[in-house]
DNA sequence: TCTGTTCGATACACCGCTGTATCGGATACG
DNA sequence: CGTATCCGATACAGCGGTGTATCGAACAGA
């Protein structure tokens, strides 16, 4: 269990063994989804047998909130960067371009999170915790829609920055949808843009 | 495999007992996912043993589809209803609130429709089949829009009305994904409706 | 190098579920 | 009613995956 503080060793190879076990659930879900797959198959896919998983995790959904919680980490900090990093422009567009190439890039994030999203919708506890990372994001944004707010005036049906980056996110989780079911990656970007536009802009 | 045309009784007890045994799918695939539930679960939620489902079906995919297919087909034409019993109004915001309660108040519809969609994100040929009935729904939507155009202009940046409803439907999706977390409809609804507003009179 | 500890591989027992084959009762039809 | 047919219940292997207990090897520290 590993409650941390006062744990024994550092332990070099326990920490390489858990992260090879996430990247190859990580390939795995993506390509299977997580209701198809077994333990056993997440430890072939990582070159281990079931001893080094039940070391490290108690069940498949452990596993599989530890991975989400990696990756949403890795995501945020993508994001965050994204929407820090100004040129000289204020200008919203920038940014947005930024920040759709980090989300919409990378189909297997999107089935992955899906996939969370369906486990989440069902149980209260994990959706808290999604909430939060979508709390945070949406904050991210809408601390960068106050900061350009002289440029480009928001509509007021959408009420303060925290509605209009509310929007930002619906926007974001439809057109996601879309793309998963038509691939189409150049289209949602083109289709996101277009939206944002729409709702900042309008 | 009852491939129709020349087959033989036209046997009622089966149909009833199909129709039972979707029912109770519903509910279950509802309450624990599609990834979660055993066909015996399914059975026993039915009220038969397996030997009823392996009459009836080959497999719990099978089952899913037909399960989705029904409820899609239902919910189209409840859509549609909504959006062709117009009053003396030709404003959107009653057409909205019409469609609104039906595509939103069913939390059940939602949870099973995510999984149907996390099905398809995987398998070109089931996202085949859910596109089509979004463009379905999208061409009613669409449709509708035309003909309140007269009332409401509808903003350059979306296109035409095909545009404008492929908007509507992102948004749709949207409110959904954050209506399975916090489980709050009456903030989705005015939500959405704020967002639609947001979008077609921009 | 030596040693105690940790980590992951191996072996084992154990369900739960699947799919099929068979059978008895229900059902439509003359 | 009688009967041929259909449908769903029951019985039966069998498989795949789980979880645990044990053991050998890798590793950190002296």
């Amino acid at each position: 269990m590993a409650v941390g503080g006062t744990a024994g060793r550092v332990t070099r190879r326990r920490l390489r063994t858990r992260a090879n076990l996430l990247d190859a659930a990580f390939t795995v879900f993506a390509a299977k989804g997580f209701g198809r797959v077994s333990i056993e198959e997440v430890c072939e896919a990582a070159g281990y047998t079931r001893g080094a998983f039940y070391s490290n995790f108690a069940d498949l959904d452990e596993l599989f909130f530890a991975l989400y919680a990696q990756r949403a980490e890795l995501i945020a900090e993508q994001v965050s960067g994204a929407l820090a990093l100004d040129g000289p422009d204020l200008d919203v567009t920038a940014a947005v371009d930024r920040v759709t190439d980090v989300l919409l890039l990378d189909r297997d994030w999107l089935l992955v999170k899906t996939d969370f999203l369906v486990h989440a919708a069902r149980d209260p506890d994990v959706a808290r915790g999604l909430l939060e990372h979508r709390a945070r994001l949406r904050r991210a944004v809408a601390d960068r829609l106050a900061r350009a707010r002289g440029h480009t005036a928001l509509p007021a049906v959408l009420g303060d920055a925290e509605g209009a980056a509310h929007a930002v996110v619906a926007a974001y989780d439809g057109v996601t949808t879309q793309l998963l079911l038509d691939r189409d990656v150049a289209a949602a970007r083109t289709w996101l843009k277009q939206l944002l536009t729409a709702l900042l802009t309008g």
